[in-house]
DNA sequence: GCTTGAGCTGGAGTGCACTCCAGCATCTAT
DNA sequence: ATAGATGCTGGAGTGCACTCCAGCTCAAGC
């Protein structure tokens, strides 16, 4: 798989795959006789989570972390498993906060429609 | 109430108070004796919202633009409204992801359990 | 055999959201 | 009346996470 294409699955640009494979977020993949990238079929998913530890809120240093453990295979799995579940208790707490926030956002809106019936006389 | 205090109380230290001001995220408050801001004492609700429109992803340059739109009063409240609805679209899809990868977390997690199991040959 | 397009490298640049600093003024307690 | 705490300003610096660039190589199609 060519870096174009990982780059389109993955939705991130080409240059942020490079700077990932730089900082030790992705693996070096082998490279075809033209020296370009070629990366095996397993890249996507890889990226994909990494993309969704990203999207929660984890910081680089620790996607970094996280991956440098994978690479080390299986004997670093307790380590993994502590920080998946360290991570899980971030989540939870945002999905709190979002939910309450949620609510919030809904008496506002209600509280501006009210303003605006007073507004238009209805 | 000075600024010391209200950094206590918000959370938010004391130069992101004054950088708040700058921006135009926090109204100007009025000066005491002595030249020092002296916040009036609806400000901490404020800066609460502020914080939470924060914490759910809203960018600076909205929150300014929300706070502007407060600024002008009453007859902005139909943008108001519509920020905050597009904003509440934004988190039920934060929402959603979180809890997505929350599944995925609890999943991992007990993947790694069974791993962990099998190594230590239970 | 030459143009076009994709990919390569190392390094510089960007945007966001703060955070820190020097140098000064003012108030408070001893 | 002096030391220490608190606050002020304008401007520089920081950390994160990319993003862009110049100048190069290589493979394929006309």
């Amino acid at each position: 798989m060519k870096i174009s294409n990982l780059s389109a699955q993955s939705g991130l640009s080409i240059d942020t795959l490079r700077f990932y494979e730089k900082i030790g977020l992705i693996d070096p993949p082998p490279r075809d006789g033209a020296g370009h990238r070629d990366y095996p079929p397993e890249a996507p998913n890889w990226i994909r989570f990494l993309s969704q530890l990203n999207a929660t809120g984890m910081k680089q240093a620790d996607r970094i972390r996280y991956a440098r453990l994978r690479a080390a295979g299986v004997t670093t799995v307790p380590q993994r498993r502590q920080m998946l579940e360290e991570h899980r208790e971030v989540i939870r707490a945002q999905l709190e906060q979002l939910t309450d926030v949620l609510a919030l956002m809904d008496r506002k809106v209600e509280i501006y429609q009210k303003l605006e019936e007073e507004m238009t006389d209805v």
